[in-house]
DNA sequence: TATACCACTTACCTAAAGTATACCGGTTTA
DNA sequence: TAAACCGGTATACTTTAGGTAAGTGGTATA
C-alpha cells in the first residue's frame, strides 16, 4: 500500500504506521557512513581493513559500529575466516542489495535537486 | 540553501558527486519532522497553527526551522496575506510534489523490512 | 482589564552522532 | 629486535539535532 493523497487515513494508527515504515527506510540510510558502506560492497565483499581504507576518513570505531547495525538488519553479512590472523569479510546480503532501488532514486531525485538549487543560487 | 556541507575534494570523483547528491535528497527527508510536514501538505494548504495542531508535538520553534528549510529548497511556498492578524500559509510547491515518489519508495522499502525484522524478533 | 489567538523568535539545555587517539593480542616481515 | 599488518575496543572529546520555556507585537473577545 502507498501513500494516498486522496484518501488520508482517517485512523491516526494507519497514518503513524506509515511514518513508523517510512523512519524505518530512513534509518537504514541515515547518517554520515551507511551508504558510503553500502556503495563500496556493491562491488563484492570486502574486508574490514580494505572497507575502511575505501570509505574516505571513516574511523574504525564509526566503521564497526555501522557494520554491526547493518548486520543486525540483515543486509550485511559477516564471515570470520580462520586464517592467521584472522580475517573477517563483510558483504551485501541479497535483502542489501534491494536497498539498491532505493539509493538510485535518491541520486537521481538528488541531483535534479543539486542542479535546481546550484542555478539558483549561482 | 542547504546543500550537503561536506567540502567537496579538491578534485572531485564521480563517487564523491554522487554521495553529495544522495546526501542532498536525505537531507530534505531526514530527521524527525520533515516528512510529516510534506505529509500534512500533500493535502493542501495550511495555516502555520494548522500545521502545529496537525503534526503530532512539534514545537514552534522546530516548525518554523523545517519550513524554511523547505522553503529554501523550494519545496515549499509561503504566502503572507494582509488579514487581521496577518495568517500565512503554506503549501507544497509543483516541485515539492516530486518527493512524493521518493516518499512512497521509502515507505515500500520500509514496511517490507518492518515485517522481516519483526518476524525475525517475534 | 484580562485573556487568548496569530506567527513566530530567543536563550538555554540534553542526548545522540561523530572525531581523535591510544590501545589490545596475535602474526608476519625486515 | 622493531615495525607493520589483522580486526577491532576504550576513553574522552566536540558537534549537532532537537526539546523546554519564555517572550514579541499586534488584534480581538469577555
Amino acid at each position: 500500500m502507498k501513500l494516498n493523497k486522496s484518501e488520508p487515513p482517517k485512523k491516526m494508527s494507519e497514518c503513524s504506521k506509515q511514518l513508523m515504515a517510512i523512519n524505518d527506510a530512513l534509518d537504514m540510510l541515515r547518517g554520515k557512513w551507511k551508504i558510503q558502506i553500502i556503495g563500496a560492497l556493491i562491488f563484492g565483499k570486502k574486508r574490514f581493513k580494505e572497507l575502511q581504507r575505501e570509505v574516505d576518513g571513516i574511523t574504525a570505531k564509526m566503521l564497526s559500529k555501522e557494520l554491526r547495525e547493518l548486520e543486525m538488519n540483515e543486509l550485511v553479512l559477516r564471515t570470520v575466516h580462520n586464517t592467521i590472523p584472522v580475517t573477517v569479510e563483510y558483504e551485501l546480503t541479497e535483502y542489501g542489495t534491494t536497498l539498491e532501488k532505493l539509493i538510485d532514486d535518491l541520486y537521481d531525485w538528488g541531483t535534479k535537486h543539486r542542479k535546481r538549487i546550484i542555478r539558483k543560487a549561482g
